[in-house]
RNA sequence: GCCGAUGUAGCUCAGUUGGCCAGAGCAGCUGAUUUGUAAUCAGCUGGUCGGGGGUUCGAAUCCCUCCAUCGGCUCCA
């Protein structure tokens, strides 16, 4: 049985499998027209999408993710029925929603700009006011193939063209005709605020070679209010930036003048940095991996070799023509080979493996210029790498002691909103990778029985695989909810086979080792971008480039607030005086700005006891302590933030 | 690379339909002040108005082009 609350309170209960039909006729026709009117908000039937499916009762509630859905869906109709007042004659891609809001891809006889959003804006508002309904039709593929070829309408043909034979439903508000399977929400009327965000072009189909058309975003609320909250919370995000933050906290910069997308580390970000390589490094050394270090540079063949240069070379940074004729090198753009050519140094036995090295190694890739986006994507960023060749029995442990380190990290940095994606290749174009289907097999299924050893709970994504092996990705989201893919783990049967790895195994025979390439953080930029993000500048203790600031409140305390750095200094406590000839309450409002973590005041009474009086980042005064129990109170917080391996 | 938008001092931004030597706040420098938990006061310095070309008696403002940045698309070894 299910149990269905109406708008009036009462509640009745119907057998599995009712319709929404024969629900709306045992119920009194007062109560079905409140259905139909109830507030999305207060968590209603949906009875005009379930009368119209005829099939069981469908409920929606803003709260949940799919009545938002549904709310956007609607609200994409509704867009693209005032698009179609205001240009005639404009065709229509696709309309969907997305976890934001929702948005409508069209062909518009003429230019539509960001200055038009406010007039479709209030064409939309307009007709919400309507209230209209969402009717559905259902005709042939046939019949609805000839309609839209009657209107021109070539991309909803192409739409049509691609559903399985059968009827197909339509849903009709106003004048607007859209190829829909729903469902939507009662009546337009419920959508009370209305936002278009933005205009873009995006490729038909997502294809490249494809027209482009003209995307509108927007979004919607059932109350003005809730718009209101969103648009404060964009400020918010804003806010959290990282191209800001870096600016602001000074940790790193770009320069027209050293070229696109080659960031600067400033002295802060450096040292910022530094931090998290040395945390890995010595996460590392536990882990068994030796450090190696490769150049800069690497000549052509190697790349074509690898099989790099194929598949990306004529989109890269185009190789170095040395003095000699034929010579090319190539700026590195990943530094897999040069640990293949570390690997084949020497032979190996079954009893060296596995062979783990890595490497904070620079690489250059001439990314395309519209992709560049502060330190997530840039052209030249150092990748936290290492190889790991092992014996076909080791690969699944080893593969699963990096899904460790990489969980470790994520911890200790409390990123707890990753999400892990197992990317495998696309089984319709699998001429994009090279290596046998047997291989690739056996690499998948090993990614996918780690996820299962270690109960992680990872999406499967089907041709986001690297060209030599699939990957587990962990993703995490950056302040306005984009996503990027920080760590990764590869399996990789293919570079062993062209670099013609061995190791002389128990049977006295040559055998071909496994690679996995790994990177935790994925690559620094991106890593510290994304941590910039998470923590909005506040960083945790044991990273954060200055952990207190001593201020005196005059000159006259300037000499012992030197003495109470150096002390700290001493004491593993990263301090600095600010000596500027301020007020307090000036020095205060600086260092709070710059997201220092404690400020230590000192005056004449600090002076005379040997204390200092301590303000946290955000907590305010929190009293006096004197310079060996505020040292120890340091030492121990970053003690627990770094909780050992 | 593609679609759209933006580019004025180190930073954040004013600059009305083209019209006197291009403005403010913050930062910086100099001086005064010697300060008790989020902005002390005064003075000064600082701009080829993203670069180049054009239209005009006259361009930050209009046009072309290149560069960079932002929002997307595509791409991401």
């Amino acid at each position: 049985m299910i149990k269905v609350t109406f708008p009036d309170g009462s509640m009745r209960e119907f057998e599995q499998g009712t319709t929404a039909y024969q629900v709306a006729e045992s119920i009194s026709p007062r109560l079905a027209a409140d259905c139909l009117a109830a507030s999305v908000d207060g968590a209603t039937v949906d009875m005009s999408y379930a009368l119209a499916q005829d099939c069981a009762i469908k409920f929606f509630k803003w709260e949940d993710a799919e009545g938002k859905h549904a709310f956007w869906h609607t609200s994409s109709h509704l867009l693209a029925e005032a698009l179609q007042e205001l240009y005639p004659g404009i065709k229509f891609g696709i309309g969907p929603a997305i976890e934001q809001g929702f948005y409508y891809d069209v062909d518009a006889p003429q230019p539509i700009l960001e200055s038009d959003l406010q007039k479709i804006e209030a064409k939309m508002q307009e007709l919400a006011r309507t209230k209209e309904t969402l009717v559905r039709t259902e005709v042939s593929k046939a019949d609805a193939l000839r309609t839209f070829t009657e209107k021109g309408d070539q991309y909803k043909c192409e739409l049509i063209s691609d559903l399985e034979d059968g009827t197909i439903s339509f849903y009709t508000n106003g004048s607007f005709t859209d190829l829909c399977r729903g469902p939507h929400i009662p009546h337009t009327g419920f959508i009370k605020a209305i936002k278009l965000t933005s205009v873009a072009g995006a490729y038909w189909r997502g294809d490249e070679k494809n027209k482009m058309l003209t995307r509108i975003y927007g979004i919607s609320f059932p109350k003005k209010s809730m718009l209101d909250e969103y648009l404060v919370m964009l400020e918010e995000a804003k806010k959290r930036d990282h191209r800001k933050l870096g600016k602001e906290l000074e940790l790193f910069t770009f320069s027209q003048r050293v070229g696109q997308g080659l960031p600067l580390w400033l002295p802060k970000g450096a040292e910022l940095r530094d931090r998290l390589e040395r945390f890995l490094r010595q996460i590392q050394k536990e882990y068994g991996y030796k450090p190696v270090i490769t150049p800069p540079i690497g000549n052509k063949d190697l790349y074509v070799t690898s099989g790099h240069y194929a598949k990306y070379g004529k989109d890269s940074f185009q190789p170095i023509h040395t003095p000699i004729e034929g010579e090319e090198y190539l700026l590195k753009p990943m530094n897999c080979p040069h640990h293949c050519e570390i690997y084949r140094s020497k032979p190996h036995s079954y009893k060296d493996l596995p062979v783990r090295l890595a490497e904070f190694g620079t690489v250059c890739r001439y990314e395309q210029s519209g992709e560049l986006h502060g330190l997530t994507r840039v052209r030249a960023f150092t990748q936290d790498d290492a190889h790991l060749f092992v014996r076909p029995d080791q690969l699944l442990e080893e593969f699963e002691k990096v899904m460790d380190i990489v969980l470790y990290i994520f911890k200790t940095l409390k990123f707890d909103n990753y999400t892990a994606q197992i990317s495998l290749r696309d089984p319709n174009n699998k001429e994009k990778y090279i290596g046998s289907d047997e291989n690739w097999e056996k690499a998948e299924s090993a990614i996918i029985q780690a996820c299962k050893d270690k109960g992680m709970n990872a999406v499967v994504e089907y041709g986001e695989a690297a060209f030599y092996g699939p990957k587990l990705d962990f993703m995490v989201k950056d302040a306005l909810g984009r996503s990027w893919q920080l760590g990764t783990i590869q399996v990789d049967y293919n570079l062993p086979e062209r670099f013609d790895l061995t190791y002389k195994g128990a049977d006295d025979k040559l055998h071909r080792p496994i690679m996995i390439h790994r990177a935790p953080f994925g690559s620094m930029e991106r890593f510290v971008a994304v941590l910039l993000e998470h923590t909005a500048g506040k960083f945790p203790l044991w990273l954060s480039p200055d952990q207190a600031v001593v201020l005196p409140i005059s000159e006259k305390y300037n000499d012992y607030a030197e003495e109470v750095v150096a002390y700290l200094n001493k004491r593993d406590v990263r301090a600095q005086i600010d000596d500027r000839n301020e007020k307090i309450g000036r020095k205060i409002r600086d260092n709070e700005l710059k997201r220092i973590p404690y400020l230590l005041i000192v005056g004449e009474k600090e002076a005379a006891e040997r204390t200092v009086s301590v303000r946290a980042q955000g907590e305010g005064d929190k009293g006096s302590m004197t310079l060996e129990e505020y040292a120890q109170y340091m030492n121990e917080l970053v003690a627990k933030e770094v909780e050992p391996l």
